[in-house]
DNA sequence: TGTACATCAGTGAACGCGCGTTCACTGATGTAC
DNA sequence: TGTACATCAGTGAACGCGCGTTCACTGATGTAC
């Protein structure tokens, strides 16, 4: 902090940080290398000794996002009392999330990162996100007694729900809303499929 | 057809449908005005003759999107019989438009076009789109009786559930699957939705 | 503690690219008389 | 039917841009003795 040397000591972290500003001002497909580096106060090639590609660096910053959506979704489950309301808060903390960060949930679900399987700890951060939903459901599922083959349709349909609901606000498809009418829509929504489901 | 004249005639039909080919092929972040040019066979600037910029070509492709989609949706929904079998159809030919069109798919509800106001044709088409499912949606509830303040509720459900699915196997979250199981899986996510809500 | 040296994380110039867009132009078309 | 002329839809050269990436380099760091 403060010292001006030729070595940056922390550069890894200030690009990624940079980026992830640049992000969520910019979009994943406007996000540029080069302007991560200016945001760093770094050449424009010292980025290329921590990430091999522009790519690899968006699969980081994704990866990074994953974990912080893991996070958040598993904050938000212990925090409720029983599966119902569990679910419940799930489906709320997710919409949340992609409301207060919407371009990196652009990047998490859209088609900015190709080839994820070579990105192992993004594929990895991606799949514990997948994991909390499933799971949250298939307590859900068990609370209510309800045994299934494969919980594949609830998993899909609860997840179906909630990630359209955050994409359609995303994109403004749904009107202007204040925030209390947005988190009273996501709980009638989310009400929708724990009550009605 | 045939005839090497200086003046081509019919561009701008000519550079829709290669720029719809160019669009499907790499997506809407990809696709560039001269691309389209060349696919079309005329110098790089000939483009500017019938669109003023490359987000006016893009918007016209959106609003050409929007209007297919509503077609398929509206000859779903007319090939079905009683509102929850509508319903139904409107939600299979939605994830179905999405998965075989699913750039076309991207570009309609992705950041690519920005300030949808200035794009009259495409914000009225998009809207068209969203008062079938209104209408379908409203449909619904009558036919079951169900009587509501706003039926925002129940629209924003039914249309985050299959936008969510659309988008979740557009973007390959559910896992790979046949087409059979695809079906399966988007007639009993929206049947969740239908029977339980 | 001091020195030689390998290693590492930066620099800066340069490459080639495709892009959106502007401009002055030209050849074809169609209309008035 | 024929001619003059305006209009229109193309052309092709050029602009400036930011980008990803490579390359040979250099200054700082840390380790072996």
């Amino acid at each position: 902090m403060g010292k001006t040397s030729y070595h940056h000591g922390n550069l890894r972290a200030a690009l990624l940080a940079g980026a992830g500003d640049l992000l969520e001002e910019k979009g994943p497909a406007q996000l540029s290398l080069r302007e991560a580096a200016r945001r760093a106060g770094v050449s424009q090639t010292a980025p290329y000794r921590h990430f091999d590609s522009r790519e690899a660096l968006l699969a980081a910053l994704a990866a990074k996002a994953y974990h912080d959506l893991a996070t958040a979704l598993n904050d938000a489950c212990k925090s409720a009392a029983g599966a119902p309301a569990t679910l419940h808060a799930l489906g709320a903390a997710y919409v949340d999330f992609a409301v207060e960060n919407p371009q990196k949930f652009r990047l998490m679900f859209g088609p900015d990162i190709t080839m994820m399987e070579e990105w192992e700890d993004t594929r990895a951060a991606s799949a514990d996100v997948q994991n909390i939903i499933e799971t949250t459901v298939g307590d859900y599922l068990e609370a209510r007694r309800i045994r299934l083959k494969t919980p594949l349709v609830p998993v899909a349909s609860a997840w179906s729900l909630i990630h359209g609901l955050a994409m359609l606000m995303i994109e403004q498809r749904l009107g202007e809303m204040s925030d209390e009418d947005r988190s009273a829509l996501v709980a009638s929504v989310t009400g929708f499929f724990v009550t009605g489901g």
